[in-house]
DNA sequence: ACGGAATATTCCTGTCAAGGAATATTCAAA
DNA sequence: TTTGAATATTCCTTGACAGGAATATTCCGT
């Protein structure tokens, strides 16, 4: 989970799986929509390959890459956890300050 | 888009994050549960805060820390644009290869 | 086998961010 | 107003990573 944040954490990389949203792309085709140097483009393609959040297709002389599904469900898993907290209005906030009060203030007096 | 990736990029980020998930919580609770550094903890709550992750609340001497829901949204609503690659089976990778056939062996021969 | 296209890898350099130590700030209590 | 607790900020150093240039690799066609 965390090699995919710091993987999506570039921004030419985040272009890149933006770009294979729409289908695979080879390593040149992203080259000229990216307007990188062909260098930068493979050195990014590996890094989100060994995030797993690309595969490769050898096809004779070229690369197709594209993206790994089952690596954006595992971000949409990890969400999940945390989708009750704009799904349902839970603000434990108040609660919480109170309970801090109570334990600080330690009085009786209000008991 | 590009900032929330980076800031969550972080282990202990991704982890102080996780924590807060289960509701609001002090620098020093977090401290203390994460066994960093105070300063360290500060920081990486001041990236993430920049980053529109948390929200802080002062009370008394503490700073009460708190998830955004609206920052996880982001990611979520990005998520969605990429949702049907795994939820039907859109494998255009067979077509796309044959259409990199067709465009570089350009025999008329088929035709 | 050779030449050229597509892609990957290496080396180098500069930049940026994390970690640690020390210090500053803010607030409450006495 | 001084003291101490909780937190933030600064300074410094070190390591990782992106970018560029050059080179290596792989494959096809001839």
């Amino acid at each position: 989970m965390n090699t995919i944040f710091s993987a999506l954490a570039e921004p030419h990389r985040l272009h890149i799986v933006e770009l294979l949203r729409d289908g695979p792309l080879t390593v040149g085709e992203i080259v000229e929509r990216l307007g990188l140097s062909q260098p930068q483009v493979s050195k990014h393609l590996r890094v989100l390959s060994e995030a797993g959040l690309v595969d490769v297709q050898p096809i004779a002389n070229r690369r197709v890459y594209k993206l790994r599904p089952q690596s954006l469900q595992a971000i949409d898993t990890w969400l999940g956890s945390f989708r009750r907290l704009w799904e349902t209005r839970f603000d434990r906030l108040e609660s919480y300050l109170e309970a801090i009060q109570a334990k600080e203030n330690k009085p009786p007096d209000r008991s």
